[in-house]
DNA sequence: TGTACATCAGTGAACGCGCGTTCACTGATGTAC
DNA sequence: TGTACATCAGTGAACGCGCGTTCACTGATGTAC
């Protein structure tokens, strides 16, 4: 063969790659196909011989960076990582300034709600999958207290984050990190 | 003149309203300008004696629909109407149903983060609004702590709701309004 | 009073542009006989 | 061993389409003299 065995599906990891940056970074919508096959090294027409639509692409990318992060919960979890590491590292500065590699959902939530069936479908098993994660996290009360805590959580780093973005006043913005992670923090401590 | 006085601007109001809701529905860059005023009634070229360009619209209509839910916390404050009920009425199924007429920071707020300084202007000084006023509406703690809950509740909804909308599975959608509504009235009522 | 001109909200066709997608083709390699 | 063909990742030009924006024009009314 012309190439190497695995060279297509490196190319494919590293559509994926790019793909998965410029979304959490710009949005779906906003990111074109020619722009992700340029900055991957490739041409127009080679999308179509590792994607069949570009909403294969937005299913893929999703459940590949979710998967990650998802992960990661379960690292932590088995490592004995406090919820409180992670809702702090969440909803640091770093995260708020680096949309491209960080939490999917915060990125694409709002976009996802409005996407086909499918794409919705992978996206509603790893939310479902991280909260059940972030769950076993937390060492107080029942375990439908403790889901019930998780689910507040997560929601409160989502909306915290999105908003520390959108926000053009940094003082607000470093204000909102804080004051959310704060609050999840004792969430997650309290009984 | 040919139409009567205050014609156009009943016309750029319908307009407004027009676009406001179809950009809660279906975000700011999924939505053309030729949908908007077809449904207005009008023709294309009309959009620019109302309008200087679609990022003018946009600042208008997110300052002209974040005005309207200030102004029902404002009216919710004076009439002292309990933060849980506002709590309530945004984590409702209802509102999660109907995004058109709903909250825009809820539906918007990723895609504003991405937008020009100026329209990130108007959306930042409405924010830092709402904010104070949620924060007057808690009854308990100091100046410092009643506004670090306004911040997690405010997050913890927009999160919620966006998650609620995005997941495709009405159980988990219908937990995590439940849950969340649940973690943020008690923030708001515990000392 | 009659006429000429100004005003202005709205029309509708056209502009260039970038989008997602298609497709005939390339060229290096592997396989068959 | 040499030759003919198959494979397949990638090329690059082209497709139709809808986007935001522009602009010459319309036609009802108001104003000036």
């Amino acid at each position: 063969m012309r190439y190497d065995k695995g060279h297509k599906d490196d190319t494919r990891r590293h559509i994926l790659d790019v793909a998965s940056t410029r979304f959490r970074k710009s949005g779906i919508a906003a990111v074109g196909l020619a722009g992700i096959m340029s900055e991957a090294g490739l041409t127009n027409g080679a999308f179509y011989t590792h994607f069949a639509s570009k909403e294969e692409l937005v299913r893929e990318v999703l459940n590949d960076a979710l998967t990650r992060r998802e992960e990661r919960h379960k690292a932590n979890l088995e490592n004995g990582i406090a919820l409180e590491t992670t809702i702090r590292d969440y909803l640091s500065t770093r995260h708020r300034d680096r949309a491209g590699t960080g939490c999917p959902t915060a990125a694409l939530v709002a976009e996802i709600a409005r996407h086909p069936k499918a794409t919705r479908d992978a996206f509603t098993g790893k939310v479902a999958d991280i909260i059940s994660l972030m769950a076993e996290q937390i060492r107080q009360g029942s375990a439908k207290e403790r889901r019930r805590k998780a689910i507040a959580i997560y929601s409160t780093m989502v909306g915290a984050l999105q908003l520390a973005r959108a926000v053009n006043d940094r003082e607000l913005s470093d204000e909102i990190l804080e004051d959310a992670a704060e609050t999840a923090v004792t969430i997650a401590s309290e009984s």
